[in-house]
DNA sequence: TGCTATCAGTTTAGACCTAAACTGATAGCA
DNA sequence: TGCTATCAGTTTAGGTCTAAACTGATAGCA
């Protein structure tokens, strides 16, 4: 919904307002995402399979569920991405009553300790041009619109 | 890069408050535009398809390009975006000099009259959390993270 | 004239994601 | 015991998007 056509209807100050930052962060999102699908390139890793490998390297013991719930994504998509880095060697799944645990290989976990503090350090300096307290801020904004 | 996995590298302060920013951020990005799915579903419109419509609507006389560039997307998407739209019947193309035009038809038009104003609207509202100055506030952030 | 640059758009292969239908196991309860 | 609910995970069809290679046309310039 990245548009910029409200003028044409004289909206409400506070809804063009509201369709703006819409716009906005949606660029902003995507800009973001496009750098680090870039930055991960050079181990080979998309953005959605580093996430998994931070997630399940941050919390040992996680069902698929759980990761769907962590990461925002269907169930049926973990368990296309968990199918390609079990593929890959870097992570496994163990049943284990009714659910499936899933944790992280030994080489799965050296990529974790290669990979996951470097992009993280990326990943945050996107956010530099804010001063300390304007991080606060947005992030505070941000919060409030979820809740 | 949704994750929350930087307790374990005890990363300086303004690191990690870059990370909230980002796990917050995609977190409110997909939500909005889960919800935008579903509210464009009354229209059998998908998100992309409501962006090009609004786009398009709100200049006459756009190029495929120009239209990539406002949309953030490839040119190739356009095409993909573009030729569904035709065959719809909302879009036509027009060849002339080197570029190709993209209009709305009748149809389209009457489409993009029913359905812009509402879900500008909708979109809108998901920021009614915050009073008018927050938002004010937030677009500024916004920005500057852009520059 | 002919070589090369560039530019708009198309095509293709492939990654990602969802919704919805499905499987199979567990649990509650008459 | 047997019916039904629910829950974790899988499968499938389809939409979305990208990167990269491609086509074809224009333009600059020796």
């Amino acid at each position: 919904m990245t548009n910029e056509s409200s003028e044409t209807f004289l909206p409400k100050r506070d809804e063009r307002l509201g369709l703006l930052i819409w716009f906005r962060l949606s660029r902003v999102y995507s800009h973001s995402l496009r750098e680090t699908h870039q930055h991960l390139k050079k181990w080979g890793l998309s953005a959605a399979q580093f996430d998994m490998l931070a997630q399940i390297g941050a919390h040992d013991r996680l069902t698929q569920q759980q990761l769907a719930d962590k990461l925002f994504v269907t169930k049926g998509n973990i368990t296309q991405l968990i199918s390609k880095l079990e593929e890959q060697g870097f992570a496994q799944r163990e049943q284990e009553w009714k659910s499936k645990y899933v944790s992280l290989t030994e080489k799965g976990r050296t990529l974790f300790d290669d990979v996951v503090p470097v992009q993280e350090q990326f990943q945050a300096s996107q956010y530099d041009a804010l001063s300390r307290d304007e991080k606060k801020q947005l992030l505070r904004l941000l919060k409030k619109i979820q809740d």
